[in-house]
DNA sequence: CTTTCAATACCGCATGACGGTATGTAAATA
DNA sequence: TATTTACATACCGTCATGCGGTATTGAAAG
């Protein structure tokens, strides 16, 4: 194919067409073929040329995947107007109401049978999301005495690994009414830790979200 | 090789080999042949004989790591003479006192970098152990009246999954501290659902093994 | 007690798929 | 024009798996 005078368009369309395949086939079950073959065109010197390896294509999905959310994350964590609690609660409401994952629902979901995808985001939640997003609100909410813990890089780790891996249903494949449950025990830990950050218009948007994605099986 | 008179040791060895090199050099990176230079003379035949795929290795491993601490579960469970929160207390005793685990965290630690035995162990744990062990527990809890719950078996998952897979050192690869704090979350954690069962005398003991893990790496 | 025979434990080469590399080439850029 | 860069093409080594074949077994038949 002739070459792109914009090389990011290239890089673009192979990320591209790399998570619909690995959310398809799943990333193990996705040859460097296959994706060649979706690329309408372009060859394997392509793909080498720019990245380095199969590996490394996951890893630029998943940071894509997570991009957007991270940029939110990132907003409400440098407000200056909020406590740390209310921060947490935004958080929640934000990647309840407005999920960049409303594609990620509809597109090809069931990540039960994709080790290395979910790893990868497994990974990035706890050595990025949680040091770098919840981690700084926690210790605002300590400062400002909205949050009260002794070991706030621990509960960051498991706030962040029980919102958005345990109760996501594309990880684990649950109905709607089993998200919704997951959702009321995640509710109850909050309260657990002293933090009230799940109302119930989350919890009803929560429910509509499951039955999307079940509709879509 | 002779034929072996008994095939499950054949069997039998295989598994230990590959149950070794799966942790050393991960999954993913042992090849067949790794595993039957180990072998002492065994064939590639004899393993497709016994197992149908690589993948198949890596199930029957993963079912012979968690067998024995199953068992444990399952005598627990049984018993007449507990009530639900005695019963859970007394597993995370059993788990933290009397590891089977002591061989593994001397033997090749660090599950970080093998998605795929960590995935497995992961499925086995929502799968098998949550279902099957601890939720049996959370239902008779709820009947003698020392557990309450609305909903028994996503409480099940969320408590197995954090005691077995997130405070697990290997699996994070965290520090005898980081461990500890781990652990004292935990505890609060469970606190929070009215379950408390965690004395100090685990928590010496939980030290201990971080510290023995943090000299074998 | 011996012979037969099917089941099965095991061998080891063949094969095709796959991830990755080396090298070539033409367009873009400086 | 010279150099860099975006891609193409041919090729390599490794790997999981398939498969035709052989040797050993245990049990039943003679």
């Amino acid at each position: 194919m002739a070459r792109n005078k914009h090389p990011e368009e290239t890089v673009s369309l192979i990320l591209d067409v790399s998570y619909r395949l690995f959310m398809e086939k799943g990333y193990e079950h996705t040859s460097i073929q296959d994706i060649i073959d979706h690329l309408g065109g372009l060859s394997k010197g392509a793909i080498y040329h720019h990245f380095k390896s199969k590996e490394d294509i996951l890893v630029a999905v998943t940071d894509k995947m997570t991009e957007e959310s991270n940029k939110m994350l990132a907003v409400i964590r440098d407000r200056t107007d909020l406590t740390g609690e209310e921060k947490l609660k935004m958080i929640f409401k934000e990647s309840i109401l407005r999920p960049v994952q409303d594609d990620i629902f509809t597109v090809a979901p069931n990540l039960s049978n994709n080790p290395r995808l979910l790893f990868s985001i497994f990974k990035e939640t706890v050595q990025d999301a949680a040091p770098h997003y919840i981690l700084p609100i926690l210790e605002q909410g300590i400062k400002d005495g909205s949050i009260r813990t002794d070991y706030p890089a621990e509960l960051s780790e498991l706030i962040i690994l029980t919102a958005n891996i345990w109760t996501n249903p594309m990880i684990f494949d649950n109905s709607a009414e089993e998200s919704y449950r997951k959702f009321m025990v995640f509710r109850q830990m909050m309260q657990g830790f002293g933090l009230d950050v799940v109302d119930d218009e989350m919890l009803a948007r929560l429910q509509e979200l499951a039955a999307i994605y079940q509709k879509n099986k």
